[in-house]
DNA sequence: TAGTGGTCTAGACCACAGC
DNA sequence: CTGTGGTCTAGACCACTAT
């Protein structure tokens, strides 16, 4: 049997809270591993003498944090951290797009399989914030691709990408397969040669949209990716908005200390 | 008065998702705006007919999605999105060093007054995770430097930097104050020119004594960054792991598209 | 069918903020 | 002092999983 402690009515703490620290550390400990079944509710009860609700409390906190899941008739189990995929940052080289290679599968190499649905391509107005990290005039159109990326037939990411209409209507850029290495592939073709790239990248919370389309249990971050494509007349020719599910992901970047 | 509409008892979504749902598009047509006060949970239970405890549950979701945030005796608040701290990747840059600024200095210029508090260097056995990292061989001893960091005395980072044991010890770098321009400084007046800085980005959720440190509300992700410095030989001279409350934070890299 | 977690009720006492 | 959110109890019924 799991051994958890006991409460301490007359401490600080209330009792939910020790609750929860006695099973961070039967975690970190390694008495409960990643995949283990955590004691029921009921059990949890007896053990510590308290109500459901004040079970329910720590375990509620435990799945915010990340550390547990819930399996409605199952269980509430201890979270296994999932293989992470690394991304180099030479993950947008041209080697990958003269070798038909667009971005996503060059870093699924040796990862898993990866795939892509729920593809949406059309020209729309700009919205002020893709108008202005492009560089373009009021009322400007684009070509939006939107997409979603699954590993392993499990998603991992959410993508939309925005092309000046001007440069990508009439071209692979505006149909629905954009051809092989992708539209970086096909910019360069249109003699937009690519210079750099920036990227910003934050994390926050997502919101029920994004938890529903990546599937993401609850008390899980994600981490967005802006990257903007510059030709080599320092034009912005591309924005990329990516949301990835955090634990699928650790990005690299190598830059010179100069 | 707010308007917030009514919970369908016949519908599929238990009432706790409904009201949540409610307040969320309270939120995003603007009839509820960053810093103003939710209305009470008896305020709410009167409006929905329902009892406390579905309230607050709805309340915590919302909190865990960090839309909302609590205060004791004061009321329910919707949360006012941070202005957020721009990290060029050039933070790292030489001139910056030789002006004799750290890093952390370089990057709150013209944001806000930057401090550190919590200082700790000492030395101690390398970690299997750091020591794989530095590429050293078992039972290396390192000299280690923790800290945090504050933005206009609101923490915002925690940092541990680890060197060698044989390139630190007896020089400023154990010591408490490591001098203008930070370690970077020195270690390049030690001879280990810098070449080149990786960095690894991810994004999860705080433990509870990360929390504590940084005063994170409920339902804010961290970002993790750990940066290896390499100088000109190739060797792996120094590894930094940082830990940023996420909403402070847009991580900005250049790569060229080669 | 038994056991699990999910939702919900109707109370209670407490600690904190503001008047 | 009143009103707020924080914690807790002791029940209830439901939906899901496994046997």
């Amino acid at each position: 049997m799991l051994e958890l402690g006991q409460v301490d009515k007359s401490a600080d703490a209330p009792a939910f809270k020790q609750i929860a620290q006695s099973l961070r550390e039967a975690v970190s400990s390694g008495r409960l591993s990643p995949g283990d079944r955590v004691p029921s509710e009921s059990q949890l009860m007896d053990h510590f003498g308290v109500a459901r609700m004040t079970v329910r409390q720590a375990l509620a906190d435990l799945r915010a944090e990340g550390l547990l899941r819930s399996e409605h008739g199952r269980g509430v189990f201890v979270r296994d951290r999932p293989v992470v995929r690394r991304v180099a940052s030479d993950r947008f080289a041209r080697r990958h797009r003269e070798e038909g290679q667009a971005a996503f599968l060059a870093e699924a190499e040796g990862v898993g399989t990866p795939s892509v649905d729920e593809i949406e391509v059309g020209s729309e107005v700009a919205s002020v914030d893709v108008r202005e990290a492009l560089g373009l005039p009021a009322r400007s159109k684009v070509v939006a691709r939107r997409r979603r990326y699954l590993m392993d037939n499990q998603p991992v990411e959410l993508a939309q990408s925005y092309v000046p209409y001007v440069i990508a209507n009439g071209t692979k850029i505006a149909e629905r397969d954009s051809g092989p290495g992708g539209i970086y592939a096909r910019l360069e073709e249109l003699g937009h040669l690519l210079s750099e790239f920036s990227e910003e990248v934050a994390a926050r919370m997502p919101t029920p949209e994004e938890r529903r389309r990546l599937q993401l249990p609850t008390g899980t971050p994600v981490l967005t990716v802006r990257r903007i494509a510059f030709d080599r007349n320092g034009t912005a020719v591309e924005l990329t908005d990516t949301v990835k599910a955090a634990p699928s992901y650790i990005l690299e970047y190598r830059f010179p200390a100069v």
